[in-house]
DNA sequence: GGGCTGACAAAGTTTGAAATCTGTCAGCTG
DNA sequence: CAGCTGACAGATTTCAAACTTTGTCAGCCC
């Protein structure tokens, strides 16, 4: 990292050297003098930006969340069926999460504890994500393939029922090679709730 | 809680006393020394029932776990039509979380301290809890209700779509007092997957 | 003068020595 | 003699003092 040639300190850049600073030395130690260090600047500064400590921790959480959902806009704007579009989505959010899991364990980790700690940006997130399926459900039914009495419901429960894939609270059960059969089977399950009678 | 006039000591007692200690000092500060004192012996003797601390944690949790389960083999041998009984038990199984949670917050926090601390323990008594699940769904086939190409599997995806009301880890979004609304949207998505075509 | 620095108070964390706890076992006791 | 006690070694936790971090702000500098 270290000091950037640029005149003045950006939003993007502490952002960048916050997440370098978390990678390195995880949540519990990482501190606002080692982004400033990171940066060749003194922390005065980095508060220039953010308002406290929580604030750049929300930020770093908040663009961790944008990035490893960067994939799903792409599969509601497909012209897939929506029963085979709902299942792709329910798989590419999976697999954007247990691919983070498995591939940088200490990583994830310390994102993990992140989302725990910045509850509200999560909230926001997981919205946004009721509303892609919200999104789906209706084109489902507009389509004839879907039939649902209530679609913002449905959509959430729809949504509720596959937290155990896509929440990292569970991550720890994503390396049993089963659980993308198990994902399938609860997907199954909602797509046969949701075909019209 | 204090010396017992009886002869020997029995696990029970233990558990008993050990219950009462952790209520009382909460997971972080609860001894042996502490329940052996609760009983009035030396903590050499509760080593006499209990190999370790964490095997005497470990009873404690598959005692809480039983308790909070206690309600469901009634509703399992109800005569109600299947669909019904799949909608109770998710209820019961709900209720009997939440109300602990709501009753002793307190107690609660240590009991999930417990659980997270033992997860053998827990996946005996969730493979218990699926199991049953898997006896409905199979009544359900029997008397014509449901249909399912495969019972274990989708007993287990349906027990799995309901693990935000049951998992102790959610908690905090029981006193929302729209979750049982979300518990009944999510059994109407797995009762519409199981009704026959 | 917008943006940065660095000294500062208050809050939080580390550290290591003292205290307590876990798990064992030889010996006591009813 | 089955079951309990209490002394013990090693592991873990506590506590208070020293140190670090957070967040602010008066003043510098480009």
């Amino acid at each position: 990292m270290v000091v950037m040639a640029d005149a003045t300190l950006t939003r993007e850049q502490i952002l960048e050297a916050a997440e370098e600073v978390l990678r390195r030395f995880g949540p519990a130690k990482a501190t606002v003098v080692d982004v400033a260090r990171a940066l060749g600047v003194s922390h005065g500064s980095v508060y220039r930006h953010f308002a406290s400590k929580v604030a750049l921790r929300e930020a770093v959480t908040e663009r961790w969340l944008e990035r490893a959902h960067a994939d799903l806009p792409a599969v509601i704007a497909s012209d897939e069926p929506a029963p085979q579009r709902l299942r792709t989505w329910a798989h590419t959010l999976h697999r954007a999460k247990r691919g983070r899991a498995l591939d940088d364990p200490e990583l994830f980790a310390t994102y993990l504890v992140l989302v725990r700690e910045n509850s509200d940006v999560v909230r926001a997130s997981l919205d946004e994500l009721v509303d892609q399926l919200t999104r789906i459900v209706s084109a489902g039914i507009a389509a004839g393939d879907f039939a649902a009495d209530d679609v913002p419901t449905t959509a959430r429960a729809a949504f509720q029922a596959m937290v155990l894939f896509h929440d990292p609270a569970y991550a720890a059960m994503w390396d049993d090679p089963q659980t993308s059969r198990q994902l399938d089977a609860v997907v199954d399950l909602i797509l046969a709730g949701l075909r019209p009678r």
